[in-house]
DNA sequence: CGAGTTAGTCGTACAGTGTGCGAGTCAATC
DNA sequence: GATTGACTCGCACACTGTACGACTAACTCG
């Protein structure tokens, strides 16, 4: 019964409660962003909320339901695509793309809760964006199949992308340190290691002096138009 | 100087220690996939090594270190492409893809874990494979560049959906249900839910009779062929 | 009005976590 | 024989998620 997280109606009272599922849901987010996933404790939400830690449980079944909701709500972020974008498909696919990376690169939390165990069932948010995307694809003249197989290839895709850069941007403000000096850094390292394999050093060596910021963004569009296109050759020829 | 993971020589003495790092790094391994990530503790590492919980800490920094190694120690076991199949580029990027995503679900626990930390930067097993790839699509003509893009498509792809894969998975087995007996029970949850989306609820109707491991086997084979479309059509045309 | 029910809060307690520290052990070397 | 260095380990600390039962306060019913 694991789909009753996003079903259990709320229970309320005449005077509002001190406590409500939204403030907790907007807080564990908030000390999310602020200070890292390692930082959300019961008892440290709790207390930003001038309440005991026990008291969550009154609204929240546990910890992992909490989470649960919190990335359903970040979901909620993410820009749907217009299926009548007047731009056309691929221009709104691109967006969303765009504004689901946004989002996790915003929210460096979000890939590894996500993996941890968000993904597994989406909540109404990810439905909504899941719906919009086939909707998109069909528009555009897909079958159902190919809808459905374009969406999934593109959200892993971004989401794959991106769960890695968060991965590393986190690692970055770890350290504190700024990505440019830790490339230079890590570069000597990497040299050792990677020694044995020259293309990886010629890789990094050519990226050397870019911007890393810019670097990973170009990198990003070149997957999503790669796979844009792959979608693009299953859909119908455009009627001219 | 996150590196110094990679870097950092083993200790050694003469008559060899009742632990080595090897030895760890395999026992964490076994009983991640006996028992899954939660149940990896120090305490319980030790236990079935016959040594005490801090003993650990001789031969490894702390447990995020020691992740580290066990990712890359798993890495070890995808299959690198080779460059020179006779077979063609395309159909070794396949096995590879394919091969990282057996890794992956084989070891549910994988996709979190390297989401976590692991990804952002490798070890000697991930850079083989990295080496592998990029060696590849030059064999196959391409300049470094589209290489490095084609390598990163293809890698967010496949990580990408093979941790939503295991994501399910790991949700299943925690459940101790069947694949099939779940789909059949959170249908009537998703119906609800997703009532408001129609392509959604259309989507699960399609899949509700068939085995869903068939199902995920083609959804992935689906996008890997479109990805490696893309690919295609930003290397050269073969020669005749 | 009084009694009972219910929603909501919270303190305490329990079993568990990662790991710093210092004390111990034992083989190799001087 | 003394000393060094490689290891192992028990204890302790601060912290975790959450079950449980006690408490308060508001609402409902007779």
């Amino acid at each position: 019964m694991t789909y009753d997280v996003w079903l259990r109606p709320q229970r309320r009272s005449r005077g509002e409660p001190a406590l409500s599922r939204e403030q907790i849901v907007a807080a564990a987010l908030a000390l999310l962003d602020s200070e890292g996933v390692e930082a959300l404790s019961m008892r440290r939400l709790g207390a930003k909320l001038n309440a005991g830690a026990t008291s969550l449980y009154w609204h929240v079944a546990n910890k992992e339901q909490l989470l649960a909701l919190v990335v359903d709500q970040v979901f909620g972020e993410i820009e749907s695509p217009d299926p009548d974008d007047s731009a056309g498909w691929r221009a709104a696919a691109m967006l969303c793309g765009h504004s689901i990376r946004a989002v996790m690169l915003r929210h460096s939390w979000l890939g590894p809760l996500m993996s941890d165990s968000g993904y597994a069932y989406g909540g109404p948010a990810m439905m909504r964006l899941s719906e919009a995307l086939l909707a998109l694809f069909e528009k555009a003249g897909a079958t159902p199949e190919v809808a459905e197989g374009a969406t999934q290839t593109l959200c892993g895709y971004v989401m794959g992308v991106a769960t890695a850069e968060s991965a590393r941007l986190r690692m970055l403000t770890r350290a504190g340190q700024d990505e440019g000096e830790w490339v230079a850094k890590a570069y000597v390292d990497v040299e050792k290691i990677a020694e044995p394999y020259p293309r990886i050093v010629d890789l990094y060596a050519r990226h050397r002096d870019e911007d890393p910021r810019l670097t990973r963004d170009r990198s990003f569009q070149y997957g999503l138009d790669l796979v844009l296109d792959g979608v693009a050759a299953r859909l119908p020829p455009p009627s001219p």
